[in-house]
DNA sequence: CGTCCAGGTCTAC
DNA sequence: GGTAGACCTGGACGC
């Protein structure tokens, strides 16, 4: 049955980690194949294994604060699922992203102190593509269209997985997968309306290889500047300033603000404006947090998302 | 039943 | 480089 494994929860820096600030990091969460429990505090994901069929997996909590559980669910798993799963869970919880200096900036912050215990790492999906696509069916339309849109791009092209409970456990669809729909896919299924055009346009640059989105994900030695990553992310379809900010946060790249229609109500409220504050001004005020500006502003919104 | 808008983007000035 | 208008969908609201 079930094989429980066990993830040290530590940063390249030696940082803490809070598991449950990740897990609850942002409404990524919640959207298929992914899944939230809160009031296990779980977070179960499909993850692809080479050369077999993907399988489920359940992230938790651990013997200890700075040890994760992970449980691989279905039959008994060999090694090579073991190390999936392992590898799929650090790289959610994007335990290789060193946060050690964003601490240290903000050790003696009034607003965000607390930031150091262990929280600002933002989960990502197993797959850029899977958050670029995610992103965009998040723009212009609200949170429920959006989980809509997501469930039936998984359960109409993902493939099942080992472990899994139903359709929206299936893998998310891959590039080819979803190059192979036709546009009229999108709009008559999915009913993503005008962004059926991003999403045949999106899949085929990257399954032809035009496009390489993991390689955003990866700071190699060539060393991406944040102005590249973004430039790259703003060349494809039904990406912009927005989903750009949103997609460089999944990637450890915080120094973009997100600012849309829920960010900036959500900051003047904080601050306890009843006017809208000027995009400028937000700017401004996070100015002082450099490369993790976008971060510090998302973390400044996001405190009370997690009891302490 | 018409209008507005929700975690915007694109095109055309 | 900055700014109107159009754009799918579906739920909320006003009339």
């Amino acid at each position: 049955m079930t094989t429980s494994l066990q993830l040290p929860l530590v940063g390249p820096g030696g940082e803490a980690v809070d598991l449950a600030r990740t897990l609850n990091s942002h409404g990524f969460a919640e959207l298929a194949p992914a899944s939230l429990d809160e009031a296990a505090g779980t977070l179960s994901i499909t993850v692809r294994v080479a050369g077999a069929r993907p399988r489920r997996i359940r992230i938790g909590a651990g013997p200890s604060a700075s040890t994760a559980r992970v449980d691989v669910l279905g039959p008994s798993a060999g090694p090579r699922v073991r190390a999936a799963a392992l590898a799929g869970a650090a790289h959610v919880l994007r335990l290789d992203h060193d946060l050690s200096g964003f601490y240290d900036l903000i050790a003696q912050d009034p607003d965000l102190a607390w930031v150091a215990r262990g929280a600002g790492r933002m989960l990502r999906s197993p797959t850029v593509f899977e958050d670029v696509v995610k992103t965009i069916c998040t723009t212009n339309c609200a949170w429920r269209a959006t989980i809509r849109m997501v469930n039936s791009l998984v359960t109409s092209l993902g493939e099942p997985a080992i472990g899994g409970d139903g359709p929206l456990t299936n893998a998310f669809p891959t590039p080819a997968a979803m190059a192979a729909a036709p546009e009229s896919f999108y709009r008559d299924s999915v009913r993503a309306g005008y962004r059926s055009p991003y999403f045949v346009e999106l899949a085929r640059r990257v399954d032809a290889g035009e496009t390489d989105l993991e390689a955003l994900a990866t700071f190699g030695a060539d060393m991406i500047s944040d102005d590249d990553v973004e430039r790259a992310l703003l060349d494809l379809p039904g990406i912009g300033p927005y989903a750009a900010a949103h997609v460089m946060m999944t990637l450890g790249r915080n120094s973009r603000l997100i600012l849309d229609s829920w960010t900036r109500p959500a900051y003047a409220r904080t601050i306890g404006r009843t006017k809208p504050v000027p995009d400028a001004a937000i700017v401004r005020r996070f100015r002082r947090y450099g490369e993790h500006a976008g971060l510090a502003f998302w973390l400044f919104l996001t405190r009370d998302w997690v009891e302490d």
